[in-house]
DNA sequence: CAGGGAATCTAATCCGGGTTAGAATGGTCG
DNA sequence: CGACCATTCTAACCCGGATTAGATTCCCTG
């Protein structure tokens, strides 16, 4: 069942040609799942838009319920990773509040190019049975606390005001820009205005002044 | 399979009695849909919360979809009620960002309280049938209308920033306050707060200076 | 070209769950 | 008390879908 069980000894590419194969397979439940959520979730169709046959899905993960899982984990870990990237790529001089500013920004445009997998974990993150929400909900903590230290910094260095309830005001604006992939249309919108009203909920709803 | 079916010549009052049983069983199913999500939910399951057998349900629903859909629609219906209800009881005079604090407050905790609706709406919306959205869209179409007039109302009064984007402002505010729903914890905050973060964020966020 | 493992397929198993059929219960009204 | 209708139950049907078994195909290497 293993494609990556190459003996430490010997390989060094985990093969390209079935690594495809797994990442299609994954895309595919990525998508079945953000439109059909977790428990229609069928394999034959998570197959079919892989162009596979349900069973080869075994050859690449035990179970359905370990495809689930994973895609749940992807969505949320990519998502975190990107914005990591982008703020450690910050000058160190830049203030707390455009920390605040390019972390929504990054945090919209990824979610949105990533939408199935985002979809799927926002959408199911209540619907899966715990068993599977161990790995995402780690991802999620990370990702609330890189929040939280933003907010806090922002806060404390006086660019957030003193009597704003930071931890509920964070809930709000996660909130606010997870519910984007229910009714984001790119035809009908364009991204760069959502990025920035978005931002302006933060500068105006949190800032100073 | 009709308990409704009283011929219009001759009956008052809708039989309490099964009227109750179908209650029962409605709030059975939102419980179930809200956590288990539309392919999760099983009749029997619905049927042990409501304390009856599976087979019971078709007396007072015509399928398992048909049960989904009305959870559906009185989650969205019954909010929207009780935020005009709680508008159209201010008086005259108040201000539009009056209008705006009070629909936010009315959202947030009657939201809350129907929670098992509340969720189980917001959770599914993208997961069930096209079918089985009609009456539910229409509902929310109703509701973002409502929305929508209270805001031009502000911006057009000046009670809103002329430059900001009410359209896209408004499903983010929507979205922040739909998804507390996945987060919120009576024992751990207090509604008040909840409520007043909410507000903040839309008078500082939206609202002039 | 032969052998062998990786990757994928077809066919079969098996069970859960919606739905239907038909009986039992229980209260109400004549 | 007895008939009737509303309500709910038990038993049975049936199908869809995850998973498993056992070929089969496809490369790659010797």
């Amino acid at each position: 069942m293993v494609a990556m069980n190459t003996t430490a000894t010997e390989s060094t590419s985990p093969t390209p040609k079935s690594a495809l194969t797994r990442q299609r397979i994954l895309d595919a439940a990525a998508e079945v799942l953000s439109r059909k959520g977790y428990a229609g979730t069928r394999l034959v169709d998570v197959a079919a838009v892989a162009r596979v046959q349900a069973p080869a899905i075994y050859y690449y993960f035990a179970s359905r319920d370990e495809l689930v899982e994973e895609v749940m984990w992807v969505g949320a870990n990519r998502v975190r990773l990107h914005v990591e990237e982008v703020l450690a790529a910050l000058p160190e001089d830049a203030s707390h509040m455009d920390r605040l500013m390019v972390a929504v920004d990054a945090h919209l445009r990824y979610e949105l190019q990533l939408s199935d997998y985002a979809t799927a974990s926002i959408r199911n993150a209540g619907h899966v049975p715990e068993q599977l929400r161990v790995r995402p909900a780690a991802e999620e903590a990370l990702y609330s606390r890189l929040w939280r230290d933003l907010f806090v910094a922002a806060q404390q260095a006086g660019e957030v005001r003193a009597d704003l309830d930071i931890n509920v005001f964070r809930l709000l604006l996660l909130g606010a820009m997870n519910w984007v992939v229910e009714w984001w249309n790119p035809r009908t919108r364009s991204l760069d205005e959502l990025v920035a009203t978005a931002q302006d909920m933060v500068r105006h709803g949190a800032g100073v002044g």
